[in-house]
RNA sequence: GGGCAGGUGGCGGAGUGGUCAAUCGCAGCAGACUGUAAAUCUGCCGGGCCUUGCCCUACGAAGGUUCAAAUCCUUCCCUGCCCA
């Protein structure tokens, strides 16, 4: 029997959705022979958010015992764009913003990822290359009923909407990266099931050899639904300490334990505690503290983490002014409010500034102002603040 | 190739000659309440302005009819369903 602590064990099961084949895995693992496994991302965002992270960090496991890991960067697939989250065709991105794209990739992947001993791959080196000929046979591995019969098309058939003949193209894409590269697995979120296991049949046919599948459990957005930059409840990888940590404040309460097995190394039985004491009455905003300073610590360093806890104390419980307020100088002796409020960048237009103040959404030194008309004099510097959290102070050049 | 039904704001979905910058729901923003939680409630939610009003852009595209078009006509493009 393996112990709680059992590395494998817990590589096998902590965050996982599902494994198959899961004891095959799992004696090949426990043959001690390095296995080759990948993860393949497509770039079609900028900014890499922690449902992103999950499987990245399932990979830095991988290569923390020792396998070969590659880091796929699907810079071919993502032309056609995959669409098993999706209830709708997805507009083609074009080669430009794939590359610009996946410029920051690394530097973000790389606080997860040690890519000194990864090796990273990109799709497009063998999928361009192929000719319809080798996509045929690609697709007479599959059929039609096989296709059509994921949930999202039947969705999409029973209100009309249209499927791309392409869309079909996109598992083959996918499973012919694990026949380019022969890999033992792959990892991916479980909307990628389905993409994945199409990569295990060719690889089964093609190679005559078995790639097994390892599926991470989906992170939810800090509002619970799916966390999607399409519906703007991204943590991100590279947002500030400032940023992650009010975010993972702001995010619903029946997440929290979700965001520590996902995303957090602490130790299961301590997580299973916390869920323990929080049923028992405990405060779960305490417990999502304690989860700020936990991811904020992986991605900016525990002084960042401290600094950035600190600060959200100050201003959202104490409603104490943050310590480091932005200075801008401005070149008028006055400025009617609503100016004021698009100078410093806050609003988009004049009309969305004077939504604003009309709202009561806008205070300048601490007084709410609610008249747009109302004209504030630079003789002195005046404290700027719109909504919540956005700080400015104003000064005469 | 033929028949039918459609294309409206980030999404869903009303409207079918003037009262339409376009009902409503979702998402978003601001406020109240709070634990910057959730839920709830209130306001806002194309852009600009000299803001009880005015101007510009916009209901797939281009033309046309009309004092007036998202709404009518013509052509084109696109989608779904059925038939072949």
């Amino acid at each position: 029997m393996t112990t709680k602590h059992d590395p494998i064990t817990s590589i096998l099961t902590r965050g996982v959705s599902e494994v198959i084949v899961k004891n095959e895995l799992e004696s090949l693992l426990r043959s001690k022979k390095k296995i080759k496994l990948y993860l393949g991302l497509d770039p079609t965002s900028t900014l890499l958010h922690l449902g992103n992270a999950i499987p990245l960090r399932k990979l830095k496991a991988f290569q923390d015992l020792g396998h070969h890991v590659i880091f796929l960067v699907g810079n071919f697939t993502a032309l056609i764009g995959d669409t098993s989250d999706k209830d709708s065709m997805r507009k083609p991105l074009t080669q430009s913003e794939i590359d610009e794209n996946f410029k920051t990739w690394k530097e973000q992947a790389s606080k997860i990822l040690d890519f000194s001993k990864a090796e990273t791959v990109y799709n497009k080196d063998w999928l361009e290359k192929l000719g319809f000929k080798e996509i045929l046979e690609l697709a007479n591995k599959f059929t039609v009923q096989q296709m059509i019969e994921r949930d999202m098309y039947q969705d999409r058939m029973s209100k009309g909407k249209p499927i791309g003949l392409h869309e079909f193209l996109y598992p083959l894409m996918q499973g012919y990266d694990s026949v380019a590269l022969g890999v033992d697995l792959e990892l991916g979120g479980n909307d990628q099931l389905f993409n994945m296991l199409a990569g295990r049949t060719l690889q089964k046919v093609l190679n005559n050899r078995e790639k097994h599948v390892m599926t991470m459990k989906l992170l939810l957005g800090t509002d619970g639904r799916k966390m999607s930059k399409s519906y703007n409840n991204t943590i991100n990888i590279a947002d500030t300490p400032g940023e992650q940590y009010g975010k993972l404040m702001s995010t619903t309460d029946d997440l929290i334990l979700d965001y520590f097995e996902l995303c957090t190394d602490l130790p299961m039985e301590e997580i299973k505690s916390m869920a323990a004491e929080m049923k028992a009455g405990g405060n779960p905003r305490d417990y999502k503290m304690r989860l700020g300073r936990e991811i904020v610590t992986i991605y900016h360093g525990a002084d960042s983490a401290a600094h950035a806890e600190a600060e959200f104390k100050k201003i959202f419980q104490k409603k104490d002014l943050p310590s480091e307020i932005a200075e801008k100088e401005l070149p008028e002796a006055s400025y009617n409010i609503v100016e004021l409020v698009v100078t410093a960048g806050f609003a988009p237009s004049k009309n969305e500034a004077r939504r604003l103040v009309e709202g009561g959404g806008v205070k300048i030194d601490g007084e709410k102002i609610t008249d747009y008309k109302s004209v504030i004099d630079l003789k002195k510097p005046h404290l700027l603040q719109v909504g919540k959290r956005n700080f400015l102070k104003v000064v005469r050049r």
